[in-house]
DNA sequence: GTCTATACACAGATAGAC
DNA sequence: GTCTATCTGTGTATAGAC
């Protein structure tokens, strides 16, 4: 069941499809749109992924993938928790200003209704694993007295993911990321990081 | 500019086409859904609502006045800012158990890319009229000692809006509205409200 | 792997009869 | 106001040549 590594040409097209479903959403792109982008013919876009379906569990899949490696790089950059999450917040900061995207999965779970169930398995995913590694890190920050608490790791990382999805939903349709930072920031305040 | 009252029909149509929006999105239906349901041609829908950009801002516009409507009742009916806030929470807890809708405005604010001008103009508006009405909550109930801010009341109160729009879209993707409860309830916590 | 060509369904929209 | 009929564009998807 496991696949081979993807083609120069179908990184490619997840390239394009993801920042489509970022920008526009998963629906409102079509095989035209990155045949347009990338020269090659929609044909040729099924070749790699056989359907729109597919091409949405590779989308997920690999964006699940990068963003845990990039979860595990801060955890390596920085040892404390509060820096930890300033760099957690800015990760979505720098999403938001890149063109005015938005987290693939908050785009998906708009869309959740019209996703093939696969596709929704793996956004509940992202969702979970987002949500552990924060109560990870907030768990531990309050253990070492860098944070202070005033509920449970797990319900203040659900805080926090959801939290900033709302943020970013709002944010970027005003077309003003500020609006994200100001909320994050405030959100890091709740859990006793200083702003 | 004004319109009259709106027939029958086009309120039958604003219903169908509100609720297929909070659930699937304004883009993932068609006039061939609401015609169906109503048993009713689609052409018959271009005669109330000529293109599906009106539509839109009809359902934009209905909705916004509405909530409206909804957050003055409130004020009448609770005097204390805490209840206030419960109840506000609570049209939104609401919204989500009655068959897996999300708030309209955040659904829109997903397609913001893909919306006419004017739509996005009154999905603003929507969260601009939320976020003053919680501002003018929170900012009375600190002057009443009812409510404990760390913030301006400006902030607290889209801590609140953006939270809650976030808090939605996540826990409507896995089906659980005990999810956005118990952050909602989190929410409120952190201006003060017991819980 | 990429192409041309094409199938088929559905989208939003309009004309004109009743 | 609602209908039938129709137009035109676009969507996903496939067959088969190169």
């Amino acid at each position: 069941m496991k696949k081979g590594p993807p083609s120069a040409t179908a990184v490619r097209i997840l390239d394009v499809a993801q920042r489509l479903t970022q920008i526009r959403g998963f629906n409102a792109f079509s095989y035209a749109d990155i045949s347009r982008e990338l020269r090659i013919r929609s044909a040729s876009i099924h070749y790699h992924f056989p359907s729109k379906a597919a091409l949405g569990r590779g989308l997920v899949a690999r964006y699940r993938e990068t963003f845990l490696a990039c979860l595990g790089e801060i955890l390596e950059r920085a040892p404390r928790a509060p820096d930890q999450l300033r760099l957690y917040v800015g990760i979505w900061s720098g999403v938001l200003r890149q063109g005015h995207r938005m987290c693939l999965c908050g785009m998906m779970a708009s869309d959740i209704a019209t996703l093939p169930k696969a596709m929704r398995e793996e956004v509940r995913r992202f969702f979970d694993e987002n949500e552990a590694w924060l109560a990870r890190v907030l768990a531990a920050g309050r253990d070492a007295r860098e944070l202070r608490l005033s509920a449970a790791p797990e319900t203040e990382a659900r805080l926090l993911a959801m939290g900033l999805e709302g943020a970013m939903l709002v944010a970027r349709s005003y077309g003003e990321p500020a609006r994200f930072d100001e909320i994050a920031a405030r959100l890091l305040q709740v859990v006793g990081v200083k702003v």
